[in-house]
RNA sequence: GCGGGUGUGGCGGAACUGGUAGACGCGCCGGACUCAAAAUCCGGUUCUGGUGACAGAGUGUCGGUUCGAUUCCGACCACCCGCACCA
């Protein structure tokens, strides 16, 4: 009998208003079951989703579905980053008020949103440029800052001069600012920093529990904490400049090379250098050019090290007859140890190259196993390894580490000046995070100052501190400083005048606890509702978090610093590790093509593109000139190389079901994803394709009860159904879609001819009860990605509710296995023919009628087999 | 430079703890249905040789362990990613 095609655009909203109705993803906090708590990164409200969010909601969607018919109470909900700078160049651009162009946005994304028909609970929707919610972030701030975990200081930053702000390393392009192209200046601000390095221990000690994270996410922050194990060494200035420090501080790792020593430098921004500097003209200058020259990686790689000398000398820690010169040198960084170093060239091959170009020496006191002391030398390649140690006196013959030890003991037992002369010190690559930003669209911080009494923070009755609306964006700088009126207040400690903080706070501040924040949306008091929050009724940890690895570093690492200073201010009760499970999936990612060549090229869109394939080539055109277009390399969509789908186009020509279960085929979630017409057509295929089989079937199987069939022919139907049962639930908990894919592909093809025969009239009551239960099945398998397609499935073939309501039913463990086996029959390691022989028979057995079979016999030739291997269930292995 | 990952048919990829390499999909080839086309259904599809049964080779390269290696070990090649003057 003919069918109907199956029609999304019909579909797809009647069931997404079904849901919405039934309010069947609304989560509640009081749910007894057990909680799940599934979350994506929440969107910046650009305006419109894009491929990356269809990839990433799905994926999400899957998970949160299967577990809500595993019996789960699941959290899924959705928000808004929707604090930023792009609100702020729309609004100079284009005189639209920030909040205005911020929230048609959410209204616009959240419609696409929609579309794709997504499991979520939209009433704990939140937006973090929301009063109500960054009111609960600057309470947080307060608390944090009177638990000592912000602290202002003096910082160096990247200050652009022509837009008036500061700009992110990542924002400073060959020096100059990415969008003035102005050069950018270091300058010292006074900065709000959150103190993430007193947890620095505590962040990477906790990557430890953290085993459903990937290992690459996890290595990643550990070498962003960057621990080093060292020991501060004080060394004497012989001759100290009036005014200066007498000794000068450094942090090394390498202590058991201090006879190696034979130079110190120190940074340009060292205040032994910065004293120095307004005495010399010379040593101003270099340090000047030192500073200019300090932001762009590229150059830094290839830049020259160069120092010069102070004329000041120390003496060695261990030989107080020796002098080491103090060079200023261009490669010292302030911001890490002491911004001081002891050079030892031997054993360092920037101190080497330094030592090279000066002339200074270079004494080997640490030599591989087996080298000769008296010919060992290092000229232009510095001896990194471990050794026997030589030319240093009390400790020459010891390993490297005995010295290290060694030198640890006697000078840390040394006084100089009633203080020890060296201490040992764990040292961290990871910086405080400077939350201080010169813009208007961002958390205002809630800070008072005042002459008199410093900075105050704003009592907490009188949060949140809210942005003003009336602001201009037409002169550079921050539109809170340029306010006629919004900054000035009295100060709440002595009431008089005084102005607020016009600073407000890193975007990734907000992302960094919105999703505590969803436990409880609705608490207007306080950020949290601590029964809510975690604990033994509580949401947190996330379950699965997934998203995007460009955050592996920066946004995962905030939110665990957050929780545990959330924790300690009282905001959460146990959780320090935000996220228990992530998932970071990779790109989508499309073919480019090119019009024109050279200079004049211009990239075309894919819509605008016809591709045929002639003689196995593929040949790319231009629809509308029919011009012959270059067919370039596959990359990450992106405008420039206007290499976009739009999902809106995709969604209302073939229907979010197909989108949904494109982006889930094929490639491994955590891989870049290819799209192309041709993946989408055979996704919508299939579609088309579950719903004949079911709509060709339902006449037939009206009224008849799933059955599974244990025997008979009926029996492969049941077999088939249960093993994607079981499939494709492991599939989803490995976060393995792509397999769960092909095994409901391989339940189809099991299926189809079967239902042909229903169709024209065959099948007896086994089968009948077998196939209905696989239909079902079926319906229930492809739900948490084809939510739509199944609930139409489900209704046509009757069963009560929704499909969405239903559970994951539980495989029969005797379905799965089968009575016979064919087992391979290896003759020495190739496989020469199958055996198929009862699942249960013995070792013996299998033996002899594998030496039964005449391909084993003839391969025999009469002798007897040298040995023969039988691994139960696996293979039979004759060694001849 | 340091650290990590990946490499399997024409393509995306599968293969649990060392046990039939290529599941499943795309593409392609053939057939059925049709006046015809689309859609759909059925069959084939790693390579080489052979009409064929079959034989040989085969998971980046070379070597090792093993009855047996995509899987374990060593060396190398290619590509990708992260960090990068961190003392």
């Amino acid at each position: 009998m003919a069918t109907e095609r199956y029609n999304p655009r019909a579909s797809e909203p009647k069931w997404q208003k079904a849901w919405d109705e039934a309010r069947l993803f609304e989560t509640r906090n009081d749910d007894p079951r057990p909680k799940h708590y599934v979350l994506e990164m929440f969107p910046y409200p650009s305006g419109r989703i894009h491929m990356g969010h269809v990839r990433n909601y799905a994926m999400g969607d899957v998970v949160a579905r299967y577990r809500r018919a595993m019996g789960s109470n699941v959290l899924h909900p959705m928000g808004w980053d929707a604090f930023g700078l792009p609100a702020e160049n729309a609004a100079r651009d284009n005189r639209i008020n920030p909040r205005e162009w911020t929230y048609a946005n959410i209204a616009a994304m959240k419609a696409q949103l929609k579309t794709m028909g997504l499991s979520l609970d939209w009433a704990r929707e939140i937006a973090t440029c929301d009063p109500s919610y960054y009111k609960h972030q600057q309470k947080m701030f307060l608390d944090f800052w009177r638990a000592g975990l912000v602290e202002r200081k003096s910082a160096k930053v990247n200050w652009d001069p022509v837009d008036m702000t500061v700009l992110a390393n990542e924002q400073v392009i060959d020096g100059r600012g990415w969008r003035s192209g102005a050069e950018v200046e270091q300058r010292d601000l006074t900065q709000w920093f959150f103190k993430i390095t007193s947890m620095a221990q505590e962040l990477l000690d906790g990557l430890d529990t953290l085993d459903r994270w990937p290992e690459k996410v996890r290595l990643m922050q550990r070498n962003w904490i960057g621990r080093s194990e060292g020991a501060l060494v004080r060394f004497a200035i012989d001759n100290p400049p009036p005014g200066a420090d007498p000794d000068l501080l450094c942090f090394s790792t390498r202590i058991d090379t201090l006879f190696g020593a034979s130079f110190m430098a120190v940074s340009p921004d060292h205040p032994l250098a910065l004293l120095l500097a307004t005495q010399n003209k010379e040593l101003a200058a270099f340090s000047e050019e030192c500073r200019h020259t300090g932001t762009s990686l590229a150059v830094l790689e290839q830049a020259e090290k160069k120092g010069f000398d102070t004329g000041v000398n120390v003496r060695h820690v261990l030989d107080p007859s020796r002098l080491l010169p103090v060079y200023v040198a261009n490669f010292v960084l302030m911001d890490y140890g002491t911004g001081a170093l002891f050079g030892c060239p031997a054993h360092d091959q920037r101190d080497l190259d330094f030592a090279n170009k000066y002339g200074l020496p270079v004494i080997p006191v640490v030599m591989p196993d087996g080298a000769d002391p008296a010919t060992f030398r290092v000229t232009e390649q510095a001896y990194l390894g471990d050794g026997r140690m030589i030319n240093s006196r009390f400790l020459d013959g010891m390993t490297s580490d005995e010295a290290w030890e060694a030198v640890a003991d006697r000078l840390t037992a040394e006084t100089r000046g009633n203080r020890p002369v060296a201490e040992r010190k764990v040292q961290y690559r990871l910086r405080d995070w400077l939350i201080s930003r010169q813009r208007y669209w961002g958390c205002p911080i809630p800070v008072i100052h005042c002459e008199d009494c410093g900075a105050v923070p704003v009592p907490d009755a009188e949060l949140p501190v809210r942005l003003p609306t009336d602001v201009t964006f037409d002169r550079p700088g921050n539109p809170l400083d340029h306010h006629p009126t919004w900054k000035h207040v009295n100060c709440p400690k002595c009431g008089k005048p005084a102005t607020r903080d016009t600073d407000t706070m890193d975007t990734f501040v907000d992302s960094s606890w919105y999703f505590a924040r969803f436990t409880d949306p609705w608490n207007e008091k306080a950020p949290t509702t601590l029964a809510y929050v975690d604990g033994p009724n509580g949401w947190l940890p996330v379950n699965q978090y997934i998203g995007g690895i460009e955050h592996a570093i920066l946004h995962l690492l905030y939110s665990r610093f957050f929780v545990r200073a959330m924790k300690a201010t009282g905001h959460v009760n146990t959780v320090e590790e935000p996220f228990e499970g992530l998932f970071t999936q990779g790109m989508v990612v499309h073919e480019t093509y090119r019009l024109g060549s050279g200079a004049s090229a211009q990239w075309i869109e894919p819509a605008k593109v016809r591709i045929e394939e002639v003689d196995g080539k593929r040949n790319a055109t231009l629809v509308s000139t029919g011009e012959k277009l270059t067919i370039g390399a596959i990359e990450k969509m992106s405008k420039s190389k206007k290499n976009v789908v739009d999902p809106d186009d995709i969604i209302s020509g073939y229907g979010a079901d197909t989108a949904r279960w494109f982006m889930l085929s094929d490639s491994p979630p955590d891989r870049d994803v290819i799209w192309t017409e041709a993946g989408v057509e055979g996704a919508h295929r299939f579609v088309q394709r579950v719903w004949r089989m079911v709509s060709e079937a339902a006449p037939f199987l009206k009224g008849v009860k799933p059955k599974p069939a244990h025997d008979g022919p009926a029996a492969e139907i049941s077999k088939a159904t249960h093993r994607t049962l079981k499939a494709v639930g492991e599939s989803i908990e490995r976060l393995a879609f792509n397999t769960g894919v092909a095994a409901i592909y391989k339940l189809a093809n099991v299926l189809q001819p079967a239902i042909g025969e229903l169709a024209a009239g065959g099948k007896d009551e086994a089968t009948r009860g077998a196939l209905r239960e696989a239909l079902e099945t079926l319906a229930i398998v492809i739900a948490p990605m084809m939510p739509h397609l199944a609930e139409e499935c489900w209704a046509a073939l009757g069963g009560g509710k929704m499909v969405a309501e239903q559970a994951w039913p539980a495989f029969d463990p005797a379905l799965v296995v089968d009575d016979e086996i064919t087992l391979p029959v290896q003759i020495n390691g190739k496989k020469r023919g199958d055996l198929t022989i009862a699942r249960d028979a013995d070792q013996g057995s299998v033996e002899r009628a594998a030496l039964d079979l005449d391909f084993v016999q003839k391969a025999l030739e009469g002798r007897p087999p040298r040995k023969v291997i039988v691994v139960p269930q696996r293979i039979v292995n004759v060694v001849a």
